[in-house]
DNA sequence: CGATTTATTGAATCGACTCAATTGATGTGG
DNA sequence: CCACATCAATTGAGTCGATTCAATAAATCG
């Protein structure tokens, strides 16, 4: 069974054999399922453990006392919540499914462990954690800067490019189980504005959306029209100096 | 000359009196100086080495392609641009200065030496690092669902309690040297509309700005007006297990 | 199959924007 | 140290993108 992790990482520099075994193994110890629409850490409590997303969506997210809402970055299979949360005393946001999802749970002392003795893996990680950082920062513009329908756009260009990256796509289609509710807690618009955006990039003939598929007849032209920038994913094989040369 | 850093640091562990000394020798060592509104470094470009800033401000930064702008986070004295960030090929963002600033940089080489030899400080450095992630996470919330008035009133909580930490607040007032405009592609508002902000949060009595000094006669009041909860800067000496006992 | 969630539509409203002009500050050279 | 130039802040008026409210249609689930 391939794992998303192994995948993404090889993004950045190529993995030995025995690099892979020992990501393939943290991937099948300590795996938890859990239901959609579950929690599986709330704001407040103590991290324990580094989360590796196997299977499944899942999205963080904080609350505002008044009960607005905002969806701050969404999980995919590879994914891991913060590398070394467990220096923090209490989380500050949530994370909850969408599907049901299966994590494997990454202790400190294994990560230590991997500190000792695996320092490539360790730069991967590393490098997945800046390109989580990116990412933050790329909403931050879209939500600053673009307007809705170039919003819409460029977040689904980039949850495609990142299920791509670790072979969930099919052609140009891809599962997207996010409702309409959903989108809108991510991109801060009305449910009904992204209702009447997507309907706009349908008629655009650009996105195709509905039974939670998602269909992207032309990327090129969707990335254009969010002006999306793939640099911020860092996808280049940038770590190639750290390859294992197996 | 007290450090920003070290003052930081200490909000999470308490260091020895040896960590302090490695920090300020880190900070007299390879010193630049930079001008006011200059680039420290541009996208595209690639990172050699860690910023620590010692003084001054500057910013974070994105451009899309028509030119309109993001603001993505401010640097204070005693932050750091990413940790580790030389392990990617290129920026994927600008950072510029916005008074003249000094910075003193850390080399890959540096970096790794404290790894072996100071791991308190490296936790420190950790620490700091995951709540810049915290604090770009919270500008999501504030771009996708606060108002104009709170998104400022926010802003401005937050910049007032991040120079607090390290020691550049006097009383209830502080330099403040950025524009309208800067607000303006921070906060994602036209600039017309954070002027028309900032005076109604005067008019409420809970912030004065004039000539590059911010006052706020009543911090509980303007964190209240912009459901500000700061459990997400963990300032509270979270990593007390890690005290140095000296 | 009915019950509930999700998606869609229309109409009215509002927060924030643009454009354009003015006032006030800051700074520099003669 | 003033005069001019530049940059920053302020104001008014009109507009627009996105919102709210409310109702309906369609899809999904037990």
């Amino acid at each position: 069974m391939p794992v998303a992790l192994i995948a993404k990482l090889e993004r950045f520099t190529r993995l030995s054999r025995q690099d892979k075994a020992v990501l393939a193994q943290l991937a099948s110890e300590r795996v938890r399922k859990v239901g959609p629409h579950q929690d599986i850490i709330r704001e407040g409590e103590a991290p324990v453990e580094i989360n590796l997303f196997l299977s499944g969506w899942a999205y963080r997210h904080k609350h505002l006392e008044d009960g607005r809402r905002q969806i701050i970055a969404f999980f995919l299979p590879g994914d891991l919540c913060d590398h070394n949360i467990f220096i923090l005393r209490e989380m500050d946001h949530s994370v909850s499914t969408i599907t049901p999802v299966t994590v494997a749970g990454v202790t400190r002392e294994i990560f230590d462990a991997l500190t000792l003795n695996h320092p490539r893996i360790i730069q991967a990680l590393w490098w997945e954690s800046l390109v989580t950082c990116a990412i933050q920062r790329e909403w931050t513009v879209s939500l600053g800067q673009r307007s809705a329908t170039e919003r819409m756009a460029h977040l689904l260009c980039e949850l495609f490019l990142r299920l791509q990256a670790v072979g969930l796509t099919e052609g140009n289609s891809c599962d997207f189980p996010v409702t309409q509710a959903d989108l809108a807690d991510a991109t801060g618009l009305s449910p009904v504005h992204v209702n009447r955006t997507l309907q706009e990039l349908r008629a655009l003939g650009v996105v195709e959306l509905r039974s939670k598929t998602l269909s992207i007849p032309d990327l090129p032209a969707l990335m254009r029209a969010s002006m999306f920038n793939a640099s911020y994913l860092h996808l280049g094989h940038e770590g190639n100096h750290l390859d294992a040369n197996e």
